[in-house]
DNA sequence: GTCTATACACAGATAGAC
DNA sequence: GTCTATCTGTGTATAGAC
């Protein structure tokens, strides 16, 4: 699979996720139109992105964000109780939105080899489509309060695991070698993690994606493979 | 070279760094005797990477800094001019001190897989030698103005310059396969990364620095070397 | 549903006694 | 060289008009 193929279907999805937003605080938010308020936090959640990524979460104030979504502060604080909350928000629900696509393309009965490629290869380009999300995700979970930041750390262990369980199944069958699996799918994760948090980097380089997915992939292969099936 | 060989080394410079910190501000400071100024500053260093690590620079005050190093908010203040002067102190001084150490451990006489070797445990013993520094440069960054910025940029760009020249040299010599080294560099850079990004991480399942080098230069060897040299 | 004006708390920074 | 007390600016959050 390419990226462009992958992002066709994810761009399908549309504006899903911010209508999962709305519908998930509604008892705590004032606005009433799910047309108004998806549109809004559309809005409201490309600036935060935008002003964190220049100079992080805490450093961003309200009037920032009032000035870059052209909304005064007190229309910005129907939509949430509390910047806290804001920040709580995001974090649910990316979580949630990457926890489900990583379900949809994950297909436990193909061959390990071909499942770690497509493990692999989805992490990437998910984390391409939804850069935005996962590079908030990781620089700004120490602000959470610590029942969030468990559920972030939970989700790191469980895809981790999944590596780990494609990686014992290909053992198993004699495709991979004999290995410290938790170790491996570490180093696949921190190689998956340096496309998102170094995106400047590959760009400046014009590295894409796709040729990024494919070192990966090498890289990760010549150490895993037996050698009978190089 | 095992860690603690490499440990020691590095612990007979002692408070070097503390009283360079001393000697490079001592127009913008109010103190005059240097053992006074040492000890503080490595209080206050100290407490910073601490605070720090909980919850981010910018959410740190200064009254938490006072409580921390059971200093008043005036006597700190004698120490340097201004919460962000403090933080320019530090990422300063850290990317002084690292310079430092890689020259003093870089020999490029050695044959390029001996330096490729060398380089990378180096990096990684040394980023757990001074893990906070580390992690705070890599956390703090964006809240540097321009200028400072592009100084940790370039630290970034340099540090992958160099093992880029290895491979390259190595590739010359017929050692290492032709591929592409900036890459290379990349994805290792990005391994070393994760050990002091996630340190929780390995602590918790007891992977020592040693371990997660060699590991670190497993992957590295099977994708690199040519296939006679394995 | 959105705005302006404002309350209130708390942060960074300094003055001046000891 | 360190402390306490205090100034001043700015940030979060809300009240209430439209």
């Amino acid at each position: 699979m390419k990226y462009t193929e992958f992002k066709k279907i994810i761009d399908s999805f549309g504006s899903e996720i911010y209508r999962e937003v709305f519908q998930e605080n509604q008892e705590n938010i004032r606005i009433k139109k799910e047309k108004t308020a998806v549109k809004n936090f559309e809005k409201i959640f490309d600036a935060v992105f935008q002003i964190t990524y220049e100079k992080g979460f805490q450093a961003m104030t309200m009037r920032d964000l009032s000035r870059c979504t052209n909304m005064s502060l007190g229309s910005l604080y129907t939509y949430f109780a509390s910047k806290e909350e804001l920040l709580a928000i995001i974090h649910r629900q990316g979580a949630s939105m990457i926890r489900n696509v990583f379900e949809k393309f994950h297909n436990p009965d193909d061959p390990p080899l071909e499942q770690l490629r497509s493990v692999i290869k989805v992490h990437l380009f998910l984390s391409e489509a939804s850069r935005p999300w996962f590079y908030f995700t990781f620089m700004e979970a120490k602000n959470l309060n610590a029942e969030h930041r468990n559920t972030v750390l939970s989700m790191e262990e469980s895809t981790e695991n999944r590596l780990v369980a494609i990686l014992e199944q290909g053992e198993r069958q004699g495709i991979f070698r004999r290995l410290n699996h938790q170790l491996t799918a570490s180093i696949i994760k921190a190689m998956q993690q340096d496309w998102y948090l170094k995106r400047w980097k590959y760009k400046k380089r014009k590295i894409s994606v796709d040729d990024y997915a494919g070192y990966v992939l090498g890289f990760t292969e010549s150490f895993c493979l037996n050698e009978k099936q190089l």
